[in-house]
DNA sequence: TTATTTAATGCAACTTTGTTGCGTAAATGA
DNA sequence: TCATTTACGCAACAAAGTTGCATTAAATAA
């Protein structure tokens, strides 16, 4: 669908800087970062602007956002660090409150068994459930 | 177990700061980002240090990282954007892959019902796979 | 079309997060 | 306790993300 009219849908403005970005992300195909983006998009755009419209596409369902494995990961014991070389394929789940933001190993729920998608080697799994816990609920 | 025995095991040298870090994670229970863990040492640990230990003790399967679906995401068109008020409940798995970092929508595969854990309301889910591309095998 | 209103943009300044290099200090093994 | 190796701490920097505000542009109504 034209980025006009996916702005008109949510009624957004359609302004320079958004219709570029929506064409940007049909173009490529993939999920982008900011960063990515922004080089791709070769400076016809403000970086701070570019910060709000990917929230506001967020916030209106336009696009979504994938947690990264790089980068402001937080970190956990592993549970068998005990057994030496234990060469970390961890397979559980996690659990992180949106409200205070503490994040849980499910040890005893395993991620089940994912045919790769054509052509991708999987080797590595992360599984993030996020809600409410206990204590904020 | 002892921290202390832990970086034994791993041969890891036994240093105050390791030492207080392992302690940490076996008093809190919880994943912790680097910045919630420099707080809790209270400034008994300087800022790199801290960093190069995170990334020792994941290399050596001490401890696993778990993405956060707050910061440093990326981002991605929404498949069914153009529904008015698609409430984005999207339920794909996505892959990313460790060499060139693209990343990509699985739209085909969907994540599996799971229990939520005791006394935990699930509202979100994200289940990112990771390894090599077509491109990059 | 033009005027008015409302919201988005761009810029500056700042904070936080993450990285690199290097001299010093501490842990290990002889 | 001495020599060697490795981790630590600091400084300096780079990258990522935030906030406030004046200006500009989009939508709406006249």
């Amino acid at each position: 669908m034209k980025a006009e009219n996916l702005l008109d849908q949510h009624q957004l403005r359609k302004t320079k800087s958004r219709i570029l970005v929506l064409q940007e992300f049909s173009k490529q195909q993939k999920a982008l970062a900011h960063n990515e983006l922004q080089q791709a998009l070769g400076g016809n755009i403000d970086r701070v602007t570019l910060y709000r419209i990917l929230e506001q596409f967020e916030n209106n369902g336009l696009l979504h956002k994938i947690p990264d494995d790089e980068v402001s990961v937080k970190y956990a014991l592993c549970s068998h660090s005990d057994e030496k070389d234990h060469k970390h394929s961890d397979n559980h789940a996690h659990f992180k409150c949106d409200s205070c933001s503490d994040t849980f190993c499910i040890e005893d729920y395993s991620i089940p068994k994912i045919e790769s998608p054509k052509g991708f080697k999987v080797t590595e799994k992360f599984l993030l459930l996020a809600g409410l816990c206990a204590k904020c609920a």
